[in-house]
DNA sequence: GCCAACGTTGGC
DNA sequence: GCCAACGTTGGC
């Protein structure tokens, strides 16, 4: 099993949003960034757990966690005309964006913020912490996967 | 709203 | 295939 992080803007579609979706499932579509693609179309796989960390936004952190519940598969809205997400260069014989699906795990009482994810030490490959990193789907060694639920869920209860 | 960093586009 | 121009991201 790997670990990941997803990038959103809570505003549009945050932690709160995939729990109140029915089967608090949701497609992770809209992702139009080669890289990112190559990870959900090549790397994430079923039950992979994955942090939801919510970006632009007043509290900019780690909001929760989420489970792959489907593995990649083409992301229909790039053959919608209606959609934003619409790419003419872009058929379903060569589809050229994917998406998954994933479903709600948790949701910390406190997002635990890119401030605090930068003091700590133990986390140095997490892209989130490196200068001008701007991908939304990003891998999470599993050493520092570890660390940052614990300082998530430590600063859940309190201390 | 600013601006640095980055990705993409397109002329050549 | 280079690279300048442009658009977007995202923390602050």
């Amino acid at each position: 099993m790997a670990y990941w992080l997803f990038k959103t803007e809570p505003e549009v579609f945050g932690i709160d949003h995939l729990q109140r979706r029915p089967a608090q499932t949701e497609p992770w579509d809209g992702v139009r960034n080669y890289q990112a693609r190559n990870f959900l179309r090549d790397e994430v796989a079923l039950a992979d757990k994955v942090f939801i960390y919510h970006s632009s936004c007043k509290r900019v952190g780690i909001a929760g966690v989420a489970e792959v519940v489907r593995a990649g598969y083409p992301d229909t809205s790039q053959f919608d005309p209606e959609s934003a997400y619409f790419d003419p260069k872009a058929s379903p014989q060569s589809p050229r964006w994917y998406r998954v699906d994933v479903k709600f795990v948790e949701k910390f009482d406190q997002v635990l913020s890119l401030q605090d994810i930068k003091a700590m030490p133990q986390i140095s490959q997490t892209g989130v912490v490196k200068k001008g990193s701007r991908l939304s789907i990003m891998p999470v060694p599993e050493t520092e996967w570890h660390a940052l639920y614990v300082a998530a869920t430590r600063r859940a209860n309190g201390r």
